[in-house]
DNA sequence: CCCATTTACTTGACAACATGAAATATCCAG
DNA sequence: CTGGATATTTCATGTTGTCAAGTAAATGGG
């Protein structure tokens, strides 16, 4: 079963492996550098390119919405968030970013040197060879 | 700061998030399917490869040993896990997988199919080229 | 129009994970 | 042998996550 993999399937596995843990650990470190925990800036992230229900926040962390709740109130104690009406639909809560919030978003990306600093390594050329593959695999490409 | 990034590269960086995202995914609803939360699916890994000091389990997760004491007790109450003492030094416990937890283990490894899925898009040379550009990205490569 | 159903969100109870500080036991250097 | 370092655990606390139950608002069939 397992051993019917080749080797270099494996080896890549690996390695995709590593660089998701490499990319976790930074990416805690970036939160923690603005006193976020890990999901209050995925969710920072998240609310800074728009208001956005909470329903929809849940589908997109694919988590229960009652977990939003919380991590919403978190954001909001701390003024990096609040909640609005949508006049549309009274049962939705729109979540938004405040203005703090999404300067602490934009400095928090800017610090997500992940994979910005270990691209440098590669040319143009092999980052488009790069990009190209990575697409195939996640099945985006045509 | 952040808009000095060229456009690719921010491409490939979003490219990277998403296979984080989805690999996550993908190993918790493994775990999940052995009812193991990620965390002891992670730990049951490093055991299977033999008695680790619960220190080292620390160190391996990047987290501090009080937390690997409750993930291993968990294990433990599960019959997957047991600890032992180490005879060189009475202050280290080793905890070291059951013979239920290796084979639960191995069931997991073999049930983990990302990567090995989406891999087969690929031919063996463009394989090939995704290891070697991963290899340089995370400093591996010469 | 009205009622039953569905949808959006919150609340409460509970488990797992994570940290930090303090306690215990052991090792080791001087 | 003593003092300091190391390995683990325990405890208090906070965040994340689930699930079940509850409230409020929309919606569709009679």
């Amino acid at each position: 079963m397992t051993s019917r993999i080749d080797p270099l399937t494996l080896e890549v596995v690996e390695l995709i492996g590593t660089i998701v843990a490499r990319y976790h650990q930074e990416y805690e470190e970036a939160a923690a550098k603005h006193s976020l925990t890990g999901a209050q800036a995925r969710v920072l992230g998240l609310l800074s390119r728009g208001p956005t229900p909470m329903r929809r926040l849940a589908q997109q962390l694919k988590c229960e919405p009652s977990n939003v709740t919380g991590i919403v109130d978190r954001l909001e104690s701390r003024g990096f968030a609040e909640r609005r009406l949508d006049p549309a639909d009274r049962r939705v809560k729109l979540a938004a970013a405040t203005d703090a919030g999404r300067e602490t978003a934009d400095r928090l990306r800017g610090s997500l040197d992940f994979a910005r600093e270990p691209l440098a390594e590669l040319s143009d050329e092999e980052r488009t060879v790069l990009r190209d593959l990575l697409k195939r695999m996640l099945g985006t490409a045509p």
